[in-house]
Formats: C-alpha cells, structure tokens, sequence
DNA sequence: ACAAAAGTGTTCGTCTTACACCCATGC
DNA sequence: GCATGGGTGTAAGACGAACACTTTTGT
C-alpha cells in the first residue's frame, strides 16, 4: 500500500516527453443503515498523513487489472469491503500535491465512488480489527477524519438522500420483496425524518415505482396483514 | 503533446513497489452563447485515435505546475481557452486502457471540468486556425466525436441548463449590470425555451437575486426606459 | 398614432402537506 | 376489547404556468 518513489525520469525518446503522473487512487464511500441510521465504513490510517484518523476505503488504481476506472471502483470495493456493491456511482475526483502516501510532496489523484450496502449484507462489523475499521452514522463524524474525507462522506449522504426523498431506489439496496410500510421505514431511516404514510404511498402508485405481488401477504404480526410488494420492471 | 512511454518499472526498494499509473489528463467543456444558442468550444483531433472527428480540448497534468486538481483546470483553460475562465466546476472523471495519445493500450484518466464564458468574451473564434477549432451548438452536435465527449458534452449542457432553469447563476457568467429583459433572453437562449416574463421576474424578486442599481436606466430604444441591475451580493 | 418592450396583477391547475378516518389482526 | 400498524380519502396550502393589462419611450 505504499511506493517507493514519486516520479520518474522519462527515457530519451524522438517525442515530446511528459512529466510524471500522479498516484491513482480510488476511494470507496460505503453507505449503510446501522441501528436505524445513515452509517459510513471508515477505517484508522496507520500511516501518516493522518495518522490516526478515520478515512474512506480506498486503494490504488492497477492498469494490469482495471480496464476503466469503474471497474477500478469495483475491484478496490470487493477487496475493501468483502462483497461486491450491486450500485457504484462516482462521486467526484479530488487531487493535490502533499498527498503521498507517507505525505511528501507527492501528488495522489483519488476517484471517489459511492456504494449503498443493503443493511441485510451487513456481515463484517467490527470482529477482529474492530479498532481500525468501523461504521460511523453520518450526521456524527468523529473529529479527526483525514484529508477531504469529511466533505465527501457529507457530499455522499446529500446524495444518497436526494435519491431516496426523490424515490429513485439505487440497484439492489432496497430487499426484493417487502411491505410499504417497511420501505417507508427504510426511507425514514435513510433520511432522518418522518414520512407522511398517504403521501408516500400516493408518490408510489403515481410513479408506478412498486407492484403488488399477487396474494402475498405479510402475517404474523398483532395487525392488519400488509401486502407485499418489488419493484416495478419497467 | 506526446509521450514516449505508458508506463514505466518501479525501480526495486524496501517498501511495496506499485504498479505503472495511467496518463492523467483534464478536459475543458467549455460553454458559451453563440448566434443565441448554447455552444461548446471544440477542436479537431490531429492524431488517432479518432483522428479527425472533434473532441473536448484538454491537457495533461502538470505535477510540478499543479498544486490541485482545479488548479490544473485552470491553467489548461487558460492555455487552450486564451482566457482564464471565471466559473470552474467538476463533472465528472473517466478512464479506460486503450486510451493512449496514440490509441495504444496504454491507460488514460481524464477529469472532465465546465466553463461558462460570458459572450462578451469571445475573441478567438474561427480565424487561422478555422479548421481545427469551432464552436459548435450543444444541440447540433457533428457525428463524429471523440472518445465518449459527446456524452460528456451533453451532461455539461444538461448542468448548465440546470443552473440557468434554477436561476443560479454561475460566477462571472451574467454581466455586471442589466435589464431584466436582456437577462431573461440570455436565459431563454441557454435554455432554448421561452420563458414567462411575470413568473421570471416573480422569482427573481422573491427570492432577492438581483437588486436595482438606483437611478440607472436603458435609454435609447424606441420603448419604455428599462431599469438596471446587478446579482444581489448577499 | 404606433410599435415595441417594460412592468404588474390575477386566475388556474398541479403538486405537496397535514390530518382524519376505517380495517384487520394477535393478544 | 384494545393496541398496533395497514390502508384510503379529503381539505388546505404552496408553487408555477398562462394570460390580460397598463406604462413609457422613439419614430
């Protein structure tokens, strides 16, 4: 996870030679729903710059293995997180001189992507490097968080939240089978505010985003059975 | 504008060696009004691949010049553009093998960055270089466009046009002083839309983002003097 | 007088919000 | 019976679109 050496003499060539390139990175905002709220996985940097502090997932970009920087994104989530994200969205692109792994001067250029992990995938909380990897809700960062990562970590949370107050449910984050209700709990969680049931449902039906599976019902419970419902097709 | 090699061998040490990092690029949409449309600034490539067809200007990044990545931005601008732009925003990174500045299998990274020239500001359209550079309307775009630049190219002009639909305005954009007619024609050319004058004027006054210049008027035409004003400070 | 654009008021329909109400179940 | 959440309808308000109208200049 680290290099050993910043930049490189271009060989003595009859073309115009061109400087060195940064460090290639790509960072991984993983999003979550912990005890009922918006969580971020962040892990302890062991190496300065910021030593110590909380920062995104991330690693280097691999020209041999990546053939476009999303499949970059994909390969450094599996490897980070243990588990294929089934949506990917690229966040924005930081860089800057001072950024190398040990914090020389060297320039890092990191492509931020942001993963929304169904809360049921949720295996590898805090086991074994509990001290260096944890989830953290949104909306109370610790203080000490390196670089820029806190004005990401913010920036992914806008957007997550736009999507779901906008009903645009990311690939895969939302169960396939569920009750309304359920899904406006999940809505709320992500939020952090209440819904209005009526509304909810009405936005739902309008849009045609959900489909009753037939006859299934969701019993059990001290109430009124709730039908179950996926996501609509088209 | 070339280079000589795609990437180069780690010289051996104690620590980790990474692998060879792709060529990082960054690519100027540049945006303006031109015979009252939306425009973008365009040049010919000269070499494969997609020699021939039309592509975004741009440039790679320069370590020792560039202390950041918007940094970056801005001096490619100015090199390219002639002119330093006065709006600079993010929108998107892409990068793929098979990219090279001669079509190799060599990695390319290219962040993609928006520029709203104000119209008054347009001095280097066509002249000696007529062939090789143009400004091309964002709704009539030449099929032959490099690399994805034409997805890129309408995702800037679907920002911009966010913007002007939201009536923010990006910095530098809207001349110092106006008539609210020559301001609701700009946005109705970036927009490509008629707009209502009571509602455009409505929303402007409510949400206090312009504020009357006292005393100033248009004089001169044959109709009712205009009042002039600036963007609101606060 | 006339054309042309500045500038203002009002109506209409749509979309969102808030709330009230009934329904069906397990205990 | 009663607590609990499922499920639906309706009225009030916010917002923007569409349009009608008056005002003031140069020619």
């Amino acid at each position: 996870m680290s290099h050993n050496e910043e930049s490189w003499t271009p060989k003595k060539s009859n073309t115009m030679p061109i400087g060195p390139m940064p460090l290639c990175r790509v960072e991984i905002t993983a999003q979550s729903l912990v005890n009922g709220r918006l969580n971020v996985f962040l892990i302890r940097r062991q190496e300065a710059p910021y030593k110590g502090s909380w920062a995104l997932p991330g690693g280097v970009l691999r020209v041999d293995l990546d053939a476009n920087l999303d499949a970059a994104a994909k390969r450094v989530a599996a490897e980070r997180l243990g588990i294929a994200p089934p949506n990917l969205r690229q966040l924005a692109a930081v860089g800057a001189r001072g950024r190398g792994p040990r914090g020389e001067e060297a320039w890092a250029l990191s492509v931020v992507y942001r993963a929304l992990i169904p809360a049921s995938t949720l295996s590898f909380t805090p086991d074994k490097r509990a001290a260096e990897v944890r989830w953290v809700a949104v909306d109370e960062l610790p203080t000490k968080i390196a670089f820029e990562h806190s004005a990401l970590i913010e920036l992914a949370a806008r957007q997550t939240r736009a999507d779901i107050a906008s009903l645009t449910f990311p690939a895969g984050f939302i169960p396939e089978r569920f009750t309304l209700g359920a899904l406006q709990r999940l809505c709320e969680e992500v939020l952090g505010t209440r819904l209005d049931k009526p509304s909810f449902r009405r936005k739902l039906r309008d849009r045609e985003l959900v489909e009753p599976i037939a006859g299934a019902q969701q019993r059990g419970d001290p109430h009124r059975p709730a039908a179950i419902y996926r996501l609509s097709s088209d």
